[in-house]
DNA sequence: GATCCGTGGCA
DNA sequence: TTGCCAAGGAT
């Protein structure tokens, strides 16, 4: 490649850009906090998904200081349903530092924004060019794929290495005092015409001199090796519902700091084992009309009938829960359903019998199952989630110091000798991460786009 | 380097 | 319907 078509390429690209450039909410000003918020928000998410998200959050958190300041709940709200939410914990961590060593104001230095919470090489290259026009390389999937055409680059755009190498790239190629443009306009030619799979050439600003086009390459670029496909896991879940002054409420708790979801809230719900995940996927979200009642074929499997009394009593606890305790997997989580699948040939009923088990091994948290619900599928970049939802009544819950009386020992642990403990178990109080919350607190409380749907649908039907 | 992190649109 | 993938980063 000579300098002369390089310069060609980046003069053209410029002048198409300039014409041609969407009218993007955060493309009103240079203000780097609003460069800032919207390159995070389209991390891996695309522009028509993003424009509501960042519309409500400027609106509510205008600068780096007013979100430093917010209740971390009240940012994570702001982004359910946006996905990826250690982005809006990182991105607050990362205002806060903006507020106590920066004196609220993003700093026009590629180190110290580099260091900020949630950006990476990308993000750093996108700031400092667009707000400070700083001429830094801002290679995204876009750029890989504009930049693997036009130069023929048959390098695997999957491998990480491969995007340091096309960033020395993109970096000799942005135009003297145009760095915050040119790199705009690599991602929008992507985005508006060099597309994943028809890419525009007939409409293209550079198609005369794009090398993976005269080669006849266009549609095979970039190289990119697949994805493992996502692992399927059957998960139950819980629509708990209380009596007396909890009646009308769903009891939901709010996941662990870190990992999956962090801290956003949810149904309880547990892992199936094999032996009763779906034999054929959940194809689609759907309800079941009329939902089963499983508690016919569940006498066998240790249910109560409906009307077998409230579970006050360790006799009443024996009548509506298992007698023998799931047993503690090698390696641990994962709880043992043969005696239940043997039980029963009813897979509802096995599930049921297995939620109200593990909730009560896991959680300490009994229940009586009483229907099937529905079924949901979940899909994230590598799990898959087929949701099979219960209706349960709460039970109460057990108490600690009973647990540890039988030598319930440490986290995760199920007790050793649970037959006995459940008898030994006394009523306690709800752990603290679980709340009893109407409609009016989905206002509040963030959800994924999973439970969301569920309790919609849930207190939907109720009217 | 490989894996973990969500969600929705679309051919 | 299924698979792909979108302005990536942390570990």
């Amino acid at each position: 490649m000579t300098t002369e078509a390089a310069s060609y390429f980046s003069r053209e690209l410029l002048h198409w850009y300039l014409a041609n450039k969407r009218d993007l909410p955060w493309r009103m000003n240079r203000d780097p906090y609003r460069v800032w918020v919207s390159e995070i928000m389209l991390q891996q998410t695309r522009v028509d998904t993003v424009i509501p998200y960042y519309e409500r959050f400027m609106e509510k958190f205008p600068s780096a200081a007013a979100l430093a300041n917010a209740p971390e709940p009240d940012v994570l709200k702001c982004w359910e349903g946006l996905g990826y939410y250690s982005r809006a914990r990182n991105l607050q961590a990362g205002a806060r530092e903006v507020l106590t060593r920066h004196g609220g104001i993003v700093p026009d230095d590629k180190e110290a924004v580099s260091a900020l919470r949630g950006v990476g090489p990308y993000t750093t290259g996108a700031i400092m060019s667009i707000a400070f026009n700083r001429p830094e390389p801002a290679v995204d999937g876009n750029v890989m794929r504009v930049l693997s055409r036009y130069f023929c680059l048959e390098e695997d755009i999957a491998k990480p290495a491969t995007r340091v190498n096309i960033e020395k790239l993109a970096a000799s190629l942005i135009p003297e005092g145009s760095a915050g443009d040119f790199n705009q306009a690599l991602m929008e030619l992507g985005a508006l015409v060099c597309t994943p799979k028809s890419p525009g050439c007939l409409t293209c600003p550079v198609m005369m001199h794009c090398e993976g086009r005269m080669a006849g390459k266009e549609h095979v670029l970039p190289i990119k090796t697949k994805a493992k496909p996502p692992r399927r896991e059957t998960r139950i879940a819980a629509l708990i519902t209380g009596s007396a002054e909890l009646a009308g409420k769903l009891l939901v708790r709010q996941r662990p700091e870190s990992g999956l979801l962090a801290q956003m809230w949810e149904l309880p719900h547990v892992l199936a084992p094999e032996a009763l995940a779906a034999a054929a996927p959940a194809k689609r979200r759907g309800r079941g009309k009329p939902a089963a009642a499983v508690g016919e074929a569940s006498s066998a499997a240790g249910f109560a009938a409906a009307d077998d009394g409230v579970m006050e009593t360790a006799a009443g606890l024996e009548l509506a829960f298992p007698a023998e305790p799931a047993a503690n997997h090698a390696d641990g989580g994962v709880l043992n359903v043969q005696a239940a699948g043997a039980a029963s040939t009813d897979r509802r009923s096995a599930m049921a019998d297995f939620l109200s088990r593990a909730l009560s091994a896991e959680e300490g948290l009994l229940v009586r199952p009483d229907s099937w619900w529905g079924e949901t599928d979940h899909v994230f970049s590598h799990i898959v989630w087929d949701m099979q939802v219960y209706r349960a009544e709460f039970g109460f819950w057990q108490s600690e110091a009973a647990g540890t009386a039988v030598g319930s020992g440490g986290t995760g642990e199920y007790p050793a000798a649970a037959s006995e403990a459940l008898a030994a178990y006394g009523e306690g109080p709800a752990p603290a991460n679980y709340r009893w919350i109407g409609p009016e607190e989905m206002r509040t409380l963030a959800f994924p786009n999973v439970f969301v749907r569920i309790l919609q649908d849930y207190w939907r039907d109720l009217d």
